[in-house]
DNA sequence: TCATTTTCCTAAAAGCATTAGCCTTCTGTA
DNA sequence: TACAGAAGGCTAATGCTTTTAGGAAAATGA
């Protein structure tokens, strides 16, 4: 009986797969032993729990965002960079739903310290350098930039936003906007 | 051997503490059994199953959370009427936890659109009468509006800010300021 | 080639969800 | 007041999922 070739990386990645299909809490060690026909206690060996794989996929998710982000940035500034960054948040949810709900799962403290959330929060203040801001302000703006994009992201895939009235894109198209605009008009402290 | 008296109503509310107590995604039939000294089967009767039960958690959550709303609206407009409803959705979710992650739970469409969900898109909308938007305009700012609430809450309990640098309280109050500003001075089409 | 490590397996325990069928306790009506 | 029927809670049983312990085969490398 030849091996599997199990790995904690393809583990990883299956799960990830497997997230984007069924949703991020339905990925379970069992369903992801079947989808490699392999017994369960097998992936034992690869991970060390059904939190360390979650834990992996959020990690997974987290850098593949933040490449993407990184990417979407390059060479962008003020409104283009916002709108990029934007639509990295909200096109990777659609694309990978799992994935995405993989991202906001809760991670330790040095766990997530050491994830590429950190990037994430640079590249949000790397768009602030666009407009005139100064710390603590920046700070804010950093902190509201991401409630928005997280926000809107998380009510519009839940459907959150009636499906009726006006379509859900130009909302996106009217909130960056105003993003800009208040960026522009940040009030004083 | 008395009866334990167990209601659906019963159970949907001790289901809530519940979720407060251990998280919403840990509420679970057989936790709910053991706190009312009951077999699990005994629940059953009472509730369609697990998924029903979250459903009504969710339910309930959103009633009380519309409640509140309601409440702090009164007799408020402009920026007096916009912290007042953000900062129910903040301390709502600071106080119940659980409770605010059911709110989230997603809901089918028919039980949505019979829920208290649609009392909080007529509370937000309510708000922007102190400001001076015509359709569309108006829905794509009351979606804005929800998504910087959930999404700041969320990340603000998730711990996605750092819990360093400026006080997250500071960052909510410029937020809100910032909002302010942006709904008076919202961008033309 | 053979000792070692790694990978995968069998077995087993424990917890949760859900259904079926029973017995007892209420309730309400004659 | 009695008792028939409904409703509440129980036992039993099945089928998931997670996780640990210990064994056997396969890969590795000296």
């Amino acid at each position: 009986m030849p091996r599997a070739g199990l790995t904690t990386e393809r583990l990883t990645r299956a799960g990830a797969e497997l997230a984007d299909e069924v949703g991020f809490d339905q990925v379970t060690v069992s369903a992801l032993a079947r989808r490699f026909d392999v017994k369960v206690a097998s992936l034992y060996s690869h991970l060390r729990n059904s939190q360390d794989l979650r834990t992996r996929i959020a990690l997974l998710a987290l850098e593949e965002l933040a490449d993407r982000a990184a990417e979407a940035l390059a060479g962008r500034a003020g409104k283009d960079a916002l709108t990029a960054l934007a639509n990295v948040y909200r096109d990777y949810a659609r694309e990978h739903p799992g994935r995405y709900a993989a991202a906001q799962f809760r991670l330790d403290p040095e766990t997530a310290a050491a994830s590429a959330g950190v990037r994430h929060a640079q590249m949000t203040r790397a768009i602030l350098r666009g407009y005139d801001l100064a710390e603590p302000e920046q700070t804010h703006a950093v902190r509201l930039l991401g409630s928005v994009f997280h926000g809107y992201v998380s009510l519009e895939m839940g459907g959150g936003f009636s499906h009726s009235a006006p379509d859900t894109q130009e909302t996106w198209t009217r909130t960056l906007d105003a993003l800009d605009t208040l960026l522009r008009n940040w009030p004083a402290a």
